[in-house]
RNA sequence: GGCUCCGUGGUCAAGCGGUUAAGACAUCGCCCUUUCACGGCGGUAACACGGGUUCGAUUCCCGUCGGAGUCACCA
């Protein structure tokens, strides 16, 4: 058995789809899992789409994620040019499409757009469905020769029979077989010269000595075109593994739409690359046992590509918020810091603890984003409701509330050393002192100081970090707030 | 609409003829706690339906229904 080789194809159109990363993760993964070779191959044979850019975004996405290719546009292996548009140049495709058209596979196309929308057609859901009609396999050899004299823009067409059957094998679905009548005749080479992606994928594939042809599930019903091409060419076809869809909550294939549908987006909604890749990799696989969180290499050791789903997967954004949270805790505070920081600065402007802020701010949220939300109240005291101080558990009410924070005020002024420590003692002390339960203190002050009904620290742990003039300024808005309700 | 694929809780999923049908997220409840969160414990919740095959079907076959994908000089 040879090595296997897998490769990522996508195109230079933008933004890294997750569901073309989990293609290309799973491409690395079935590669690297078998100590394989995994290249990158860009695929920009579509020149209207291409986006400056693109690229940079590919190279720079596959690096973060660790994705790391054997061979690419910059990684030379022998079998390059790795780019599409920089193989066309060395006539490649159009010589093997000339090959099919010699064998009678393939044939010269003249029609126009004219002629082409005037075939027959049927609209389904808005769309328009036309199938070529064969029409230019009819002409002569000489009446090609004299079109291509003449000059007359061509498109070359793959020459599909309109009986029989097709059948191809997937690894994951088994046999698949089509009537050949349902296979229109695609076209190969566009007028414009360039292969069309399915003509160059198959080309490629072959050249490069791909083994195993890793890609999504919508490629399965133009399957059967592909494996023709192969047999046209009488070339071994590869392992075929279609991988299952990713949808959205409505189990529609995810679209730019939801939001989050690429890589970039997840990272600007505060994700964690190795949360979102961990979190892909589990999205149409599971390994034999039940781990959740995998690191890359750990997900090498063990991806089985036979235990890839058959079934979509909806992509379920509050399970990745899940993980992403995992993987912050699990994170080391200086790195974590490092990374919340600027969101906590986004948020604080006051002189603050940030870094100690930033730890304990770190078991409470799954994206930093939600940093913002969570310690707010330290740049300012919110407007807040007096109810927040009536707590069935802590048995605090109004009155209550407003009796304890005058009686712990003025131990507050007293007080100098403003440390957590410090201050914890004061009110326990005070709280011995009145024979009641730490929360029928700690509730009232733990509001006064945050105007909040969630913080991320107890009262205080905010005392300390607000120091003691703003705690005091707190403590005695509380009291004038309960005076007046 | 044709063709193709898919169909276990709300979601990801294990299962591959005999199980009390795992686990995780979410949800709910309880406990812990310097509130909330974290953590711990527990609960609710699923084999789409109908026929076969079989001593026995979630598991195999057929049909129905449902969902999705695809039908470009896009990839």
């Amino acid at each position: 058995m040879s090595k296997i080789r897998t490769r990522f194809a996508p195109s230079p159109t933008g933004r890294m789809h997750v569901g073309n990363l989990r293609s290309a993760l799973y491409e690395f993964l079935i590669a690297k899992h078998d100590g394989g070779d995994f290249m990158l191959r860009i695929e920009d044979t579509d020149q209207e789409r291409f986006v400056e850019g693109a690229i940079d975004i590919i190279y720079r996405t596959m690096e973060k994620t660790g994705l790391i290719h054997d061979e690419g546009p910059d990684k030379d292996g022998g079998f390059g040019p790795y780019v599409q548009s920089e193989r066309m140049k060395t006539g490649i495709y159009m010589e093997y499409a000339k090959q099919l058209v010699e064998k009678g596979e393939a044939y010269y196309c003249f029609c126009d757009k004219e002629r082409l929308s005037g075939l027959k057609s049927e609209v389904v859901e808005g769309k328009e469905i036309t199938v070529y009609d064969k029409h230019c396999l009819s002409l002569s050899k000489e009446e090609v020769e004299a079109n291509l004299a003449a000059g007359k823009p061509f498109v070359i067409r793959q020459n599909i029979p309109n009986e029989g059957k097709t059948t191809f094998h997937d690894e994951l679905y088994g046999d698949i077989t089509v009537e050949n009548s349902e296979l229109d005749d695609m076209i190969l080479i566009k007028s414009d010269g360039y292969p069309t992606y399915n003509f160059a994928n198959v080309v490629d594939d072959h050249t490069m000595n791909i083994t195993h042809v890793v890609r999504g599930n919508e490629y399965l019903s133009s399957s059967p075109k592909y494996q023709r091409l192969y047999d046209a060419f009488g070339w071994e076809s590869p392992v075929y593994i279609h991988l299952p869809l990713i949808t959205d909550e409505n189990h529609k294939k995810l679209s730019k739409r939801s939001g989050h549908s690429s890589f970039e987006d997840l990272l600007e909604q505060g994700f964690l690359t190795e949360a979102i890749v961990n979190f892909i990799a589990l999205l149409g696989w599971s390994p034999e046992d039940n781990t959740e969180i995998f690191t890359l290499d750990e997900l090498i050791a063990n991806f089985d590509y036979k235990r890839i789903s058959k079934s979509p997967a909806v992509f379920d954004y509050t399970k990745l918020k899940w993980m992403n949270g995992e993987y912050m805790k699990a994170m080391d505070d200086d790195k974590f810091y490092e990374m919340a920081l600027p969101y906590l600065k986004q948020a604080l402007t006051r002189e603050l603890d940030l870094k100690k802020i930033a730890t304990m701010v770190k078991s409470r949220i799954e994206v930093f984003p939600d940093i913002c939300q969570l310690v707010d109240f330290l740049e300012e005291l919110p407007a807040y409701d007096p109810v927040m101080y009536e707590h069935k558990k802590m048995k605090t009410t109004k009155e209550s509330s407003l009796e304890v924070l005058k009686e712990l005020l003025p131990k507050f002024e007293a007080q100098e050393d403003y440390s957590n420590d410090a201050l914890y003692q004061v009110l326990v002390s005070y709280v011995e002192e009145k024979g009641c339960k730490n929360g029928y203190a700690m509730w009232p002050v733990r509001t006064a100081v945050s105007g909040k009904q969630m913080t991320p620290a107890g009262a205080t742990e905010i005392m300390e970090l607000l120091g003691k003039e703003e705690s005091i300024y707190r403590i005695k808005k509380g009291i004038e707030l309960l005076e007046n309700a």
